[in-house]
DNA sequence: GCTTGTCGTAAAGTATGCTTTACATACCGG
DNA sequence: CCGGTATGTAAAGCATACTTTACGACAAGC
């Protein structure tokens, strides 16, 4: 729910990169950033590192912050 | 290769909680707390996301920073 | 009209995160 | 001795990240 809407395709734009060359830096599919972007998927932990270094950014200022979450939670 | 090592259990422990209270807050199992401690595998974003926010700390002070890159990855 | 570049998306296959169930160890208190 | 707590680990099964291949659409330029 809150982890499919991210800050990528903001992030690769300001940066000026497609999503080709982006998925050449992070070493995945094209497909791969193209679904991450349309909120099919999450990526993977070590994606998100990546993406991170790429961008200069923490992981949470792509991905997150969202779920505060259940009620139940402590 | 990187991501195996973490800084899980001693964030876990510091903080003075059970694999099986730690396990519950960020709701996994258990088991899925274990095997990251001991490197069996590396968790999800998600889960990587909510560890963070348990610890108060960014996701990339438990797991990463280690890739700096490739040189003879391919 | 053709090509080239960028993007959107779908399907099948492989890898892996996470679950449940289960058992084994060790420490501790009684 | 026994019971409870905390940990280590394994197996089977389900969900999903990521790959390759492939096709479609839109714009720009020649």
């Amino acid at each position: 729910m809150g982890l499919s809407m991210n800050r990528l395709r903001e992030f690769r734009e300001q940066a000026g990169l497609t999503q080709d060359r982006l998925a050449v830096c992070v070493k995945v599919s094209r497909q791969t950033i193209n679904s991450i972007e349309a909120g099919r998927y999450v990526p993977s932990l070590e994606l998100a590192l990546r993406l991170g270094r790429v961008f200069g950014c923490r992981v949470e200022d792509l991905f997150g912050i969202p779920e505060v979450d259940d009620a139940g939670k402590a």
